[in-house]
DNA sequence: CTTACATATCTAGTTTTGTCGATATGTTCT
DNA sequence: AGAACATATCGACAAAACTAGATATGTAAG
């Protein structure tokens, strides 16, 4: 868990934004074409649909966010389903309250 | 108040160690040469002696936290004192805890 | 086994950040 | 006014991040 690293791959508008929204993917995100519901995280595709951004970009992005462990990508057949990983987003909260 | 902005800001090591030890200067610097206490902040260069990076850097990375309000610069004469704005950091922190 | 599709990785150009030395600005002391 | 000093700003180059298109990989469907 460090710190700063945790803040890097927070500090960009779009990364932020995916996890703000992976914490209500109901609110935010369109269904999945499927009907799955986002008990396993919210498909690739459908992110990349909302942030507007080229495939490449986001799923670079989610792979940033991956690395440092703030999302869990779950692969099911030729889908990733990615989903906010809470215990790192409590630890970085609470690591940021002490060192700050 | 930008989130993301503040995250830049502290996505810097040094950044965020000079935020570090603001928050308990007598802990983390030498005192003044004057004998000043640390009541108005900490000297710039007391800083960049603890930071041991050049001047010019030093000096702009306090400027990097000055502009999103990390930090309050207070000129008296010739030196520049800088203390943490706590209130900055407060809400920074809460803002965090509503949106991510 | 070939095609279609979802996602990941590679390559590359652009933009932003990091960092320093040099110079400018502002203050104090003589 | 001039010297000495603390800090800020400028200019430049290096390193890292942003972003997209092209390509590769892995999976599912025909």
């Amino acid at each position: 868990m460090q710190l700063v690293e945790l803040n890097k791959a927070l500090a960009n508008d779009t990364r932020m934004d995916i996890m703000l929204w992976l914490r209500e993917p109901e609110k935010y995100f369109r269904g999945h074409k499927d009907g799955k519901d986002f008990s396993e995280g919210v498909c690739a595709q459908v992110i990349q649909e909302k942030v507007e951004m080229s495939q490449s970009t986001v799923s670079h992005y989610l792979a940033v966010l991956q690395r440092v462990d703030l999302v869990i990508a779950n692969r099911i057949g030729k889908w990733t389903y990615y989903q906010r990983n809470d215990e790192t987003v409590r630890n970085y909260l609470s690591q940021l309250q002490l060192n700050l």
